[in-house]
DNA sequence: TCGTTGAGTCAACAAGTGTTGAGCGAAGTG
DNA sequence: CACTTCGCTCAACACTTGTTGACTCAACGA
């Protein structure tokens, strides 16, 4: 029997974790919005006021559950059109849920949408550095826009042209698009 | 002095459509759950009331302002990409607000979702049947995903990059990318 | 063992929501 | 002119929401 710890630290971590985890599920599927205080304590098995007593008020618990690493910078050794296919979650397996909650949020919370913009145009302006062209910026922000289009019909609106496809299979299709947008 | 045509039919004709026009922008603004029945209703200048005597309900209201005309089969004579480029509002002005209304709740609103999904995937087999090639399905829903993702980016998003670029040189850059895809 | 701490619950509040029914007053009709 | 019709408003209901304070009880430190 090794099913409760009993130790309080340790017990105040795991509810503490099944909250975040909970709200992560939740805020990804149904948003900011419609995603309430009850619904992820009922799915945490808590009490809703315990959720505030932990994280304060529903936008903080967005923030912590969401909370995406930042980008890492585009090593500048590989190929960019490579590390964007590879790096939106198209090549190492599904996105996170919190990266998922925060692109279902961004549309209609402004908060989320700030930072998605913010986070795209980092991406923006790394492409960039590595595109030479007198237009870089705005092909970059095309290559983004282009992954951020197939993420959102693949995995948030399910077009069933995409449902059936493998990410591998995406990847290779779009491909050449990518590169045409890299290249001059 | 032609202000108030005091007919009684042409008053509720008058109310209805200011109705309708302040609740498609405010669901384009802000996406269907954030949208209150009494900022519509405040917006036209009318009582909360009068929304739902008229339309029965937030939904129904909702399906009224963003109905949106069914998209037109493609011209088999014209370039599926020209069109396509032209189509979503690159070209032909800012898109509609009932569009932008829709896109907005998306992600967010599932019967939103439902008619969106519905009709990108008409989309997708007008466009496949222009194509021939074996994954020709897959290349047309990635060439819509694409148009998807830079008119999130654009209209709604705001991505600084895409902020300043007019309709006519995105489509331009844009160009070479969904004739990759479009191609084999 | 005893008092303290803190995880967790319970019940409630205050604000905002969609929605409804009674009613007012002017346009329509005979 | 009466009488009806109907566009429109007012006030309220029922419900959900985020949020709060008092309370319970087991873990903890002395």
């Amino acid at each position: 029997m090794e099913g409760t710890p009993t130790s309080r630290a340790e017990r105040r971590r795991r509810t503490e974790e099944r909250i975040l985890s909970a709200a992560r599920a939740i805020f990804a599927e149904c948003g900011f919005q419609r995603t309430t205080i009850r619904a992820v304590a009922a799915a945490a098995e808590v009490d809703p006021a315990l959720v505030m007593q932990y994280f304060g008020s529903k936008q903080e618990l967005f923030e912590q559950a969401v909370r995406i690493p930042s980008i890492p910078p585009l090593d500048g050794e590989l190929d960019p059109v490579e590390e964007l296919l590879g790096r939106i979650g198209m090549k190492t397996g599904p996105l996170p849920q919190a990266t998922l909650a925060m692109m279902r949020s961004m549309l209609t919370h402004p908060d989320a949408a700030e930072e998605v913009r913010g986070k795209l145009d980092g991406q923006v302006a790394q492409l960039a550095d590595a595109i030479d062209s007198g237009d870089a910026e705005l092909r970059a922000a095309l290559m983004v826009s282009t992954m951020l289009g197939v993420t959102i019909a693949h995995q948030l609106l399910g077009l069933t042209a995409l449902r059936g496809a493998s990410p591998e299979r995406i990847a290779e299709t779009l491909r050449p698009s990518l590169r045409a947008l890299a290249d001059g």
